[in-house]
DNA sequence: ATGTGTTCCTGTCCGC
DNA sequence: TGCGGACAGGAACACA
């Protein structure tokens, strides 16, 4: 899935299709995706006006009219696919509906958003705008890592004492949100710091030069449209370029784009998941 | 309480 | 060209 970068990109994408549009109808084409959908979405959704479109950590959320908010992840496979955004488009502008695609939602407008998800591991749900800070899937989640509460002693405290090395803590959601696989691989090469490193283990002047280096990476990737791998795709169907910008992932056998530095990219499995990493230059 | 391994699901790619 | 196995951006859950 997307991790933060490609969500926030596809906010991006979708906000100016969604946001202060009301959704004149909702396909609900399957029960569920990784768990059921919420009782009556279709109906909850069909005349609401997405009011805002926003993100918390890799999680959409859109703010109806109606008091609800719409949840939506993407898990590893899901898409929001744009069609029929042009003035004046028709109903016959959109694409036939492809394999996979369980919920569409068209605007009065006559543009048509679409969430496709070959793996479902994508999730919806519907909840009170008044209680999203408790919905169950982000009460909790750690700060943003692009906000104020994501700082050097922050991060500092949450890994004293941990002994689980430092990658497998950057990939908990309820330490920092929003950090998946590929950045977590980028932002430690960048750092210089050894991914199966014991995360307690690692001196605190270190540990708080990650906070602007995961900022910096997270950054460039939104700055790129986010990476394009597999069947990611903007909203727009366009490419995300941050897969130029790797370093380490999916570099594997590749030397070390450090400067001065003679390693070659390994690939090892971290808790079944593939870590890149330079052991030369990463410490 | 922590840390680790398994699981959900489908598609793609690579070697034989 | 077909077939089997490895692997893919997540994260809840079960278990040590």
């Amino acid at each position: 899935m997307p991790e933060l970068p490609e969500v926030e990109t596809v906010r991006r994408g979708l906000a100016p299709v969604m946001e202060g549009q009301a959704i004149a109808r909702a396909d609900v084409r399957r029960p569920d995706l990784r768990w059921p959908l919420p009782q009556g979405m279709a109906a909850r959704l069909t005349g609401a006006r997405v009011e805002r479109l926003g993100r918390r950590s890799k999680y959409l959320l859109a703010d109806l009219s109606t008091g609800e908010t719409l949840i939506v992840h993407l898990g590893m496979s899901g898409r929001m696919l744009v069609s029929g955004a042009r003035l004046g488009a028709f109903a016959r502008d959109h694409p036939p509906a492809h394999a996979h695609d369980h919920v569409v939602l068209d605007m009065k407008s006559g543009a048509r958003v679409t969430f496709n998800d070959a793996r479902r591991f994508g999730a919806m749900d519907l909840t009170a705008t008044a209680a999203l800070d408790a919905h169950w899937l982000l009460r909790d989640i750690g700060p943003e890592p692009l906000g104020n509460a994501f700082h050097e002693d922050y991060l500092v405290a949450r890994l004293k004492g941990r002994r689980m090395p430092v990658k497998a803590a950057l990939l908990d959601q309820r330490i920092v949100a929003g950090l998946g696989n590929i950045y977590v691989c980028e932002a430690l090469h960048r750092a210089g710091i050894d991914p199966r490193r014991r995360a307690g283990r690692i001196a605190a002047r270190r540990v708080a030069a990650l906070v602007p280096v995961i900022r910096a990476v997270l950054e460039e990737a939104i700055a790129a449209g986010g990476s394009s791998l597999r069947d990611y795709r903007r909203s727009d169907g366009e490419l995300g370029y941050f897969q130029h910008g790797f370093r380490v992932y999916g570099r594997e056998g590749m030397p070390c784009p450090a400067a001065g530095c003679a390693g070659t990219v390994r690939r090892i499995v971290q808790s079944g998941r593939s870590t890149f990493l330079c052991p030369r230059c990463q410490r």
